[in-house]
DNA sequence: CTTGACTCTGGACCTTGGTCCAGGGTTTAG
DNA sequence: CTAAACCCTGGACCAAGGTCCAGAGTCAAG
């Protein structure tokens, strides 16, 4: 390979451009997340400089919560030119999941800021708070 | 066995007791939650009613976002009379750990609140403002 | 005595999102 | 030409918290 302009990529320099793992590039297309690509005649995988910008697309649809699954779906809706009733769709669900996780991390916190708060932090763990309203009987 | 009164459990009415699996009891004494129980003649493990008790708070530690392996300290400091200091350090430390998510999510839930409402959710998918922001480059 | 319910062990399997490895072949720089 | 750097495959492995299974033994009721 000559260090000349080149209208593709190995999956080094694709996964270098993405900055994801190697690993993760093949794994990614076991998933089906990205298209198998062209190969060289020795079985070097080809990719198209774009695949780089389907690799940030998972990457940033991940930071926002998308699970590769989903991930997925978006891609082949983009692929297939879906509907934008079915992204909007799978954003409020994922909005959905977010508040119900919100919801219950909020819950949790209000309980363990409660506990730590009646619990002094000194002497041995009798009659500490916190265990105590961990022994207490279901409400 | 006859149906008399005896204050030991096996596996199954204690599992039924505390509202967890069977296989859960077994695998909580392999992960070293619960002590090694006595045995029957026949191998059968026999549970003093008070392991009830140290099932629901396994349950309890995990609706507040403990960990097995956190629980298993909790429980180590309870069986070995530690400090309340502990406790509540431990308590503080999963306070901000959950502390950490909520923030987590509430971006999350920020950005995709705002990419919903920007969505019209009719036509197709070329210029859905969802996708768009999902292929912008890294800022 | 037989049937059904219960228990035992050890290990495999599940999910999610990768990561790492061995044991090869290929390509490139010097 | 040779060594370094790259690439290939298939499969094992990780965290966490269980769940399920086969194949065998045990126990209580009728």
């Amino acid at each position: 390979m000559h260090e000349e302009f080149s209208p593709t990529l190995t999956i080094g320099r694709l996964a270098e451009q993405a900055d994801v793992g190697i690993d993760t590039v093949r794994f990614y297309e076991r998933r089906g997340l990205l298209p198998k690509p062209a190969r060289t005649s020795a079985g070097y995988r080809l990719y198209r400089p774009d695949m780089v910008a389907r690799l940030r697309f998972i990457r940033r649809a991940k930071v926002l919560g998308f699970s590769l699954a989903e991930i997925d779906t978006l891609l082949r809706l983009q692929d297939a030119g879906g509907s934008r009733a079915k992204v909007k769709k799978l954003t409020t669900h994922k909005l959905k999941e977010i508040e119900i996780k919100i919801a219950d991390l909020s819950r949790m916190q209000k309980v363990l800021a409660q506990l730590a708060s009646e619990c002094s932090g000194t002497g041995d763990i009798n009659g500490c708070p916190i265990i105590e309203a961990l022994c207490l009987e279901d409400h």
